[in-house]
DNA sequence: GCGGCAGATTTGTCATATTATATGCTGATT
DNA sequence: AATCAGCATATAATATGACAAATCTGCCGC
């Protein structure tokens, strides 16, 4: 009978995920798959090197070969892994990775801030953002617009308080992207989500270095609100501007890697 | 003993998926996966209901339990089941599955031609493609360079060929990603990769719709090899003008749903 | 040199038992 | 009547052991 399953890694309840949406680590394999995951991501095990047999590493994690699979099961439908027979269990080329999937991105994060990491991020929000907000001003409904604008209120009563701005910023965000009615947007945003999320989760445990640009956010609501699609373009430009400035700061605060 | 798995589901070796990147249907509770992820994307199995106990559904199923879990676990990782003990296994609310998986794109394009899923892939293309193609003619080196002309040479060869024509012009999209060295750009690539494999796949199986813009793909590569941003960007927005007008006359063709 | 065959290794699948967890009910308590 | 603790129950979660299937390796015969 085991008395320590997955020895040195206890979860710990008052880490701080601002509710991002992410494989559960209630299960066993659950645990096991986000604790492979992030050793992948990391880089401790590379592309097309093998993970020990199944039998070997269960043990050496303590858990069943069932819950070990599961958990294999878990990171190949994520494009990080590949079983065959008789070759064993190996990590799949990085470009197979599904760098979209919020677990494997949040995993790239999980280490602290990354610069190279944040700096795909702000591309890919530089290119959709303003578009989709375009979008969301030609075709959000009434009630969307209500949510946006509560979002948008809840970070100002937040003010400083990281704890409530933060997932009021990313809820606004994200209703932002429901607002375009394209369900590859909204999915796109909740991996943003996660990943800013990942990010936030470093960060306001270290200094204070995070700002949210609310006049930024006041203009695009109002655009959105009114309808005018190149308001709302631009206005989501320049809060993004402001926001990559934001955190560039932090990550040259925080040990940039 | 069980004499036939998965009733009525055989794997058809003659299919055509042109090399998209999907989970493996070799193992068996990678079929299993696949057939349930194409009920779900069909919406058999609607948000919010649960699947029948795994006892039942693994006899269903002619699977052993083993198998049937390790489905559901490919599943949740794509965000589509939700399991807990005494409630069951339930299909998550739509906005929490990941549209951009691989799979759970290509299910959604399963049925054949899907035109508000083809819709969605369009706006999505026209939002980020050409950025990417600006990026990468700023960024794409000598050998990417090299590699997409051959790309688009074996385009011109291939020439009415459809089963050379496709890979060709799916390997051409890839290396335009790659050549931007934004992962998040690259895993966004394969997933419309698999898409349009899979809307091809029925395709070419149909009468002939599809024609690939050679010129417009030539103007593309020209501006990139150049290093002229501006100009590719510009090419790309021709390519998916042209584009949206072949797949849209297809789609009336084939039973547009 | 080469093709094929035998053996060994590893994942894949199965069956079964036990445990953990969530849910709903029941009945006591206020 | 409402609330809450505890109990029963259904279900997934985990563990274990056995066997099957795949596939790589190297040997053997030619």
């Amino acid at each position: 009978m085991r008395e320590t399953r997955l020895a040195g890694r206890q979860i710990h309840k008052t880490d701080k995920n601002f509710g991002a949406r992410t494989y559960s680590t209630r299960s066993l394999h659950g645990q096991v798959a986000h604790q492979i995951g992030e050793r992948i991501l990391r880089g401790d095990i590379a592309p097309g090197q093998s993970l020990p047999n199944e039998a070997d590493l269960s043990e050496e994690l303590n858990v069943s070969r069932t819950a070990l699979r599961e958990a294999i099961k878990v990171l190949a439908a994520k494009g990080l892994l590949e079983s065959r027979p008789k070759t064993g269990t190996r990590v799949r080329s990085r470009d197979n990775w599904n760098m979209l999937d919020p677990d494997v991105l949040a995993w790239l994060f999980a280490d602290g801030p990354n610069a190279a990491a944040s700096e795909m991020l702000f591309e890919i929000r530089e290119i959709f953002e303003p578009s989709a907000a375009a979008m969301a001003a030609t075709r959000a409904s009434k009630s969307q617009i209500s949510d946006l604008r509560s979002a948008y209120e809840a970070m100002e009563v937040a003010g400083d308080d990281i704890d409530a701005s933060i997932p009021a910023d990313l809820k606004f965000h994200q209703l932002l992207l429901a607002s375009t009615g394209n369900e590859l947007l909204i999915s796109l945003g909740s991996m943003i989500e996660t990943a800013l999320a990942a990010n936030f989760k470093v960060s306001s445990a270290g200094p204070r270095g995070i700002v949210i640009a609310l006049p930024q956010h006041k203009a695009v609501l109002e655009a959105i609100a009114a309808g005018d699609a190149v308001a709302a373009q631009t206005a989501v430009i320049e809060l993004l501007q402001q926001a990559r400035i934001s955190v560039a700061t932090f990550n040259a605060a925080n040990n940039n890697t």
